[in-house]
DNA sequence: CCGACCGAGTGAACCGGTTCAGTGAGCCGG
DNA sequence: CCGGCTCACTGAACCGGTTCACTCGGTCGG
């Protein structure tokens, strides 16, 4: 019971290999009576397309990759990516075009990929996440000739397309939002810094803090992870005087500093308001609820997918930028009641 | 600026393209001398194979596959599956299998989606995972003769191959630890009833109940959301008498149980103990942190893609027992100290 | 009535590998 | 010195599609 191949259909219907392939294409050449009859008789044998003849034949693999380069740990928490995979993927389904998801345990591991997938076509293009500043992914990408969309920029992606939303709108928002309410000492717990929105971010941070002349308002770095969130938290809290509002990049590294501040016996949000970002189901998980910045993920994964694969088309992709992300206030964050 | 092909290299070595495939794949054929020439011609052509054109060749898709049907949101939070892909990576990386990711909405497309794969040779394996009761997908793919690994089991999995871990062993430990601590009515919030480990761990439940003779042991199911997590544990613990024990089926419920005691003011361990399952990250970003079973998903994931690799090649796999999950107590759990 | 044209369909080449039957040279033993 | 064997390598078929140049028969205009 082999799988039916174009050449046991053009033998059942008496025609030759190029008429079925026609007829199953929907293009000219050949007759209506005889595409239905094609038709009919792919389908009773049950024919699909063997990918790799199609991809050996007209040079596409029809398959586009991802690639994700962050520690195990992180990501298996890190509800950020399953909900931007969960948008690619509703791009995707149903047509013709797969996804092929790589885990890397570093930017070298990542890149070497890039090459490799390259090399053997194994993906018409890929999507790339976490843009870092001066990244070297845009210049290997754009030298291998490899479509791709980047989500993030719109700084430093050279001529690749990106789908962006605006941070620098969403910091100042938030820090206009915390002043309102009193607060005067920020720190903001970023991700590393060697991201390009971690960067964009602090710079749009620094740049209100000085419009509206903060007392307080650094920036330090952590690794987006449970512990180091923690870690940074407990730091920060143990200084004389300590912040009275964190923004942190992340929801997770937000959640954890919830736990240090409990756990330090600083009230939230009596004394110390707390900002996450990208609004995930966590902020809901936990008590106080947690105000963040809500940025719609997997609409951003399916227009960078949708993106991704006009270029692969051909077409001419311009940038996008996505809705703006914005404040979403809950528990975490409220007049601050004994400064 | 064409990619090289072994076309290319024949030219440049001088022999025909047989020999140099022979070269290329190290078998016999060749003379160690024209072995090396090919080589060096190789490398520096930066040659790799097509994966389309080897596919095509050999029948192999150079690709294994994995579907997840679970709704968006539980998949954005729920860490298990990051970390199981996380380990099958661990397996398939560097080797020139690559992992083929799809998100499927119900079951219903989970299963569209294999005989999509199946009849267009995508993939020349599967790994299933969330085993039903009587689950349909087995003698799909048996049927299909896509080769599967089985995530799960060992019953209800008819000739295909899986890795599991002894769950009765779990709960039975669970319930123990529990009632040592004093504990006399336990209620289980489980996840779907159609799921395989759900079953199993219920029958475990009910049995141990039973041998114990505790005076309540009830199993409610759930959805694996925060928010079906959350709801469940409200309508529990308003109850008269209510559990003294919550045992969930994910850490996700878990920590949402724990969010909702603290919300209606029962106290944790004092009052009440709350035990999750996975052993997630979340457990540590929580007070009290949450006892949990823990099993290490990452080495599930990485046997499962071993033993599918193996399928793939033909051999026979025996099915292989994880190592049994383990209680990991925490802050969650403790003895009763207002009955 | 003849040439141009058009639609339907054919046959073969092609994509880039793998594999198999065959070939010629060199070596060995008898 | 010759038959047979091994080794190194060649040429072609093959995997399952797509595509292109070409043929054949019918129709239409002049």
């Amino acid at each position: 019971m082999r799988r039916p191949t174009i050449a046991d259909i053009a033998r059942a219907a008496g025609v030759s290999k190029g008429a079925v392939s026609y007829a199953l294409n929907g293009r000219p050449g050949v007759s209506e009576a005889t595409r239905g009859r094609i038709l009919a008789i792919a389908e009773e044998l049950g024919w699909a397309p063997s990918s790799a003849a199609r991809a050996l034949s007209d040079g596409r693999a029809g398959a586009v990759g991802l690639v994700v380069a962050r520690p195990a740990d992180v990501l298996g928490i890190e509800p950020f990516f399953m909900r931007l995979i969960s948008g690619i993927q509703s791009e995707l389904a149903g047509g013709p075009t797969a996804l092929t998801f790589q885990m890397a345990g570093d930017l070298a591991a990542e890149t070497a990929t890039y090459r490799r997938w390259a090399a053997e076509r194994r993906v018409d293009g890929v999507l790339l996440v976490d843009l870092r500043v001066r990244d070297p992914r845009v210049d290997l990408l754009t030298g291998l000739a490899l479509p791709a969309v980047v989500i993030g920029g719109p700084d430093g992606v050279g001529a690749l397309p990106c789908v962006w939303s605006d941070d620098a709108a969403a910091v100042r928002e938030v820090v206009h939002y915390l002043v309102a309410l009193g607060h005067r000492r920020l720190t903001r717990v970023a991700g590393p810094p060697e991201f390009a929105h971690t960067a964009a971010r602090s710079a749009a941070f620094a740049e209100v803090a000085r419009e509206l002349g903060l007392e307080r308002a650094e920036t330090v770095h952590a690794d987006y992870s449970v512990e180091d969130g923690a870690r940074v938290t407990r730091r920060l809290l143990a200084a004389v005087p300590r912040p009275t509002a964190l923004l942190y990049d992340n929801d997770l590294m937000a959640v954890a500093g919830l736990g240090v501040a409990q756990e330090m016996g600083v009230a939230v949000p009596a004394e110390l308001s707390v900002v996450g970002w990208d609004d995930s189901a966590l902020c809901r998980l936990v008590r106080p609820a947690l105000t963040t910045v809500s940025r719609d993920v997997v609409r951003h994964g399916a227009e960078a997918a949708r993106m991704l694969l006009a270029a692969v088309a051909g077409g001419p992709v311009p940038s996008r930028r996505a809705p703006a992300a914005a404040l979403r206030p809950r528990g975490s964050t409220g007049p601050l009641e004994r400064p």
